[in-house]
DNA sequence: GTTTGATTCATACGTTCGTTTCATTCAAAC
DNA sequence: GTTTGAATGAAACGAACGTATGAATCAAAC
């Protein structure tokens, strides 16, 4: 296999290291390090720290929108009311799968999802961009639709609930080791999982008010 | 009312730019100047920002741990086997509950939480103590109980699970801003819908392996 | 009034950070 | 062979960081 690129090989250390550390904990120095590469290339091919982040942000969260996207229009050229299970997991399911290679299980994957959304520096707000969004409206019209009776807000907060329990999944390792926690669980065990959970509470009746 | 003394001006300006930037994100300088102490202040009450962070950690989680601890004792004084919803809100409803003054809605909390446990920090692991997992455990073997054929892996699955809904609650002002997409939600709201939305997702079936 | 111990203060140290500069390399175009 | 433009390399810049130091302050004890 040829050596991609210094670029390519600047965007695998990033990712890399932004999952682990986060981004205020990795170092331009760390990053070009680990790519065997000079200092000043981030800033010759990405303009900036910041700048690279995002691209980092772009090719680790594209694929696993489309795949949304691409789930959502399979769903709905069959029927216009899907089963909330299965509208769950075409939301939920891209963000088990899109591991890239080396990637433990999507552990770091996951990590770095959480990193770029959790993440409170001001730039992370950049890191993502319009296409998110649409796609998480498309999919808040879809609930609506089979989960009548739902207010507005509380879907909202259903469809966080989706997200957080996806990306937040491998979260403890960040935790006390527990015993009897084993740690890294098999990623299509958690799929399941977490599937089931989401689909029980996706479709509980909506709280009388 | 009296000024507080310069350890709790430290304190709580800590707690405020720790949960607004994250530990990393948040200088000494930036602490001291909010707290209206001086530079070497933090030094000499904490040690050093890391022994801060832990105090901070501290006084935020333990009345939430002891409130969980409580909630348990007078669930399983009652009866061994409480129903699920009451379980879900006697270990969700104390991340709700505790919101010192001040904070908008609960919201600045949460997200330090969500620092607390997301942190890629090295010293964030020893943020919190052994009462933390102590409580866990408790939940889990009463959970584990009232719920017979989940595995305890799945089991701790799902308790990760209400954590995440729990902490990442507030999560999306991190994100864009999607129209219809009221970002802060009135804290009894929330802890009315968390509570539905994860005694459903807890009662779930085991899923056939 | 003096002493004492705790606290606050201004300041400096050494390190690391993101970024910039400018020289150098190198393959392709002419 | 010369030129050209992209890419890499070594080095340095200024700023911000956590931390340490030692003098100044102050209330209480004696």
């Amino acid at each position: 296999m040829a050596t991609p690129d210094t670029r390519t090989q600047i965007l695998d250390a990033a990712e890399h290291l932004f999952a682990e550390h986060g981004y205020r904990g990795t170092s331009v120095r760390a990053i070009t390090k680990l790519a065997g590469a000079n200092l000043a290339a981030v800033g010759y091919h990405f303009g900036s720290k910041a700048e690279l982040m995002a691209a980092v942000a772009r090719r680790v969260v594209e694929p696993i929108t489309a795949a949304q996207c691409a789930g959502l229009d399979k769903l709905l050229a069959r029927t216009p009311d899907p089963p909330v299970s299965e509208l769950v997991e075409a939301f939920a399911g891209p963000l088990f799968d899109e591991m890239p290679a080396g990637d433990e299980g999507g552990a770091r994957t996951s990590r770095l999802i959480v990193t770029i959304l959790s993440d409170p520096a001001e730039e992370a707000r950049r890191w993502t961009g319009p296409a998110e969004d649409s796609v998480r409206e498309r999919y808040f019209a879809a609930f609506a639709r089979v989960l009548p009776g739902l207010s507005p807000e509380e879907l909202w907060f259903r469809m966080r609930g989706i997200f957080a329990v996806t990306a937040v999944d491998r979260l403890q390792v960040h935790q006390q080791p527990s015993p009897g926690c084993v740690p890294p669980v098999a990623g299509e065990a958690a799929r399941r999982w977490a599937i089931t959970f989401l689909t029980a509470a996706m479709s509980a009746p909506p709280i009388r008010s």
